[in-house]
Formats: C-alpha cells, sequence, structure tokens
DNA sequence: ATAGATAGTTGCATTATGAAACTATATTAG
DNA sequence: CTAATATAGTTTCATAATGCAACTATCTAT
C-alpha cells in the first residue's frame, strides 16, 4: 500500500505532479529561484524533516531539477534548466495565492522585468493573437500521444475547458 | 506529529500549495475542468481511495475551490470562480510534463482559442511590451504585505530570480 | 591535529493513505 | 408505494510517509 505514484497516468498533468507533486517540493524549488543552494539553508528556511529533505533533493536531482555539485567542498544544489523551466508553474501558483489567499497588507512579492523595472504581464492564458483567454474560451484538443482517450472521451461537455469534438 | 501545513509561512506559494498541495488534489481539480462533477466519476477517473477523496472534496468545498450542490439529487460538485481561476497552474504544469517528460508519440493534449481553434500562446513570462522573459531576466520585489522578510533578506543574489536591493 | 560546522542517516512515534467492507441516501423499476 | 439498484459517502484496518531527535560522517578553519 505504497503512496500511489502517478506516473501511470498518460497525462503530462500528472507525470509533472509525480515529479514536483510530492508535500515541501514545490517549496524547494522555490528557495532554489531566491539562491538558496545547500542542505542546511533549505533545511532552516522551511524547517523541514532533515530527512524529508535528504530525500526530496536526492529525487530532484534524479529527476534533472536540481543539480549537485561533485568534487570537494560542501554539496551544493542548483537549478537545471529544467528546474528553472518551472518557474512559469510558481509564478502562476504565486499569483493565484496574491490573489485568492492575499496577506491583509497587500502583496508580497512582485515579479518585475529586470531591464526596466515594469511588472511582469499578470500570468494567464493567451491567444496567439495576445488577448487574453478567460478559463472557457480554451478548448482541449487530444494529440498524438493521448492513447488511453477514456478520460477525455467521457468528459461531458466540460466546465472550463470544453473537449474538442 | 501532524502533516505540517503550509499556512504559517508567509507566502502566497505556500498559501497555494496548503489548498492545492496535497495528493491528488489537483487531480481532482483537473478531472473538474474535463468536466467530471460526481464523486464516483472522480473516483473511478483517478482510482483514488473513496475516504481520501471524500476528504479532498471537503476541503476543496470548503476552501471556495469547488461548490456543492444543494437540495435534492446526487450532490455534484464544480468549480468557482477562484476553481477555475486555477487554469493558469494547471495549464503551466501540463506544458512543463509535456515538455520534459513527454510521451513517446508526442503530445497528450493541445489547448486551443476556443474562436479560432489555433493553439494558445505558450505559458510563460511576458514583459509588459509582450516580450518572452528568460527565468534570469526576471527579479523579485518585496510588496507590503512581506513582514517576515528573512528568507528574502537571506538569498543569496538568487538563481533566476534576483532579489531587488 | 583538533574543534566546530555542515550534511546527512537511523530509529521511533504518529499521521495519512490504500483497500475493502459497511451504511445511508437517492433513483429507478415494478 | 415498495423493492431493487445506484450513488455517496463512512468506518476499520494495515502500511507507508512524515516529524522529531539523536547519531554518524565529512568538510573547514584554526
Amino acid at each position: 500500500m505504497k503512496l500511489k505514484s502517478f506516473e501511470h497516468f498518460n497525462c503530462s498533468l500528472a507525470q509533472t505532479l509525480s515529479v514536483i507533486g510530492e508535500h515541501w517540493t514545490m517549496l524547494i524549488i522555490r528557495d532554489a529561484f531566491f539562491g538558496l543552494r545547500r542542505f542546511d539553508q533549505f533545511q532552516s528556511s522551511l524547517g523541514i524533516a532533515r530527512n524529508v529533505l535528504s530525500v526530496r533533493l536526492k529525487k530532484l536531482v534524479q529527476t534533472g531539477v536540481l543539480a549537485k555539485s561533485e568534487g570537494p567542498g560542501h554539496p551544493e544544489y542548483r537549478l537545471t534548466e529544467k528546474g528553472l523551466a518551472l518557474q512559469p508553474v510558481m509564478i502562476a501558483m504565486t499569483h493565484w495565492g496574491d490573489t485568492y489567499l492575499p496577506h491583509p497588507d497587500g502583496k508580497r512579492l512582485t515579479f518585475v522585468d529586470r531591464k526596466d523595472g515594469k511588472p511582469i504581464k499578470p500570468v494567464g492564458i493567451y491567444a496567439a493573437d495576445g488577448r487574453r483567454l478567460k478559463p472557457k474560451e480554451i478548448k482541449a484538443k487530444a494529440g498524438p500521444g493521448l492513447q488511453d482517450i477514456a478520460l477525455f472521451e467521457r468528459s461531458v461537455p466540460a466546465e472550463g475547458i470544453e473537449r474538442s469534438e
């Protein structure tokens, strides 16, 4: 009765969750984005149990999200390109929290373009021509990799994402 | 020794995770996006244990992500506006999985603009003028709600997101 | 070489999950 | 209206994951 893994789902979201979906993992990645690199930095920043941190870091290295420095000196963990690519996920989640679970005093963090200091465009879904799309203005289409289309087919005309015929 | 909650962190990402970060929760939300509404639909779609599903649904209703139908008839769970606003999170995660944990046969799903059927703009971070920004082209600035700036201050000059001076 | 700091590992108590059986409510068939 | 079935949970129990503290090992500085 192991904790059920999501890897068997043919679903990119489930695949992603199997890598970053465990307790603490996203917060470790956030810390890495903010420059933390060493075991004790993560540990004291998060208050995570050391054994759990150990397991999480190992898996993140194994899945290629973090790279562990080799050679002499204390180990350091840094985001790989694959890990850096999680930035939109992190910012989307942060933005949702800012909006729906806000701090009473106002925004905690703002993300700005380093070049000119202007805030980034709000996270969201945009059409090819740049229009901002609302949840129900989007459809999902099955691609070649969707073999087990059971769920997709079973879906009734959808709430938010209508399936394509 | 309860499972540690993230609510005490003054961090919008942690707040978000305290709502959607538990095992199974994001997949339930995905199913809701694809139109599933009833207990047994979620259960058989995911293969989740019924007691766990029960707990998850209760919490999602309590946090306002899902709304449970009242009155007679079998209960139905639907995304609220707050829940629909998780779409960018879901799509960002799906996109990352498509890119870095792909199915051998190709993309599983494509999201398209319902109006013209064209694929949406790739999920990412965009500058105010529309330029696509890479991870390291972004800085984080502390806002008024960031009272405990310990972590933020401790952060060394950052990997991916440089903190503002 | 020694002392302290950093990076883990080990062992144990508790909580959360997985699975199956059980109960309760709602719907359908007769 | 009643009986049968479907749906929506709850309960119980075994196991795995987490939290915590103590321990060991490795690295760094003096």
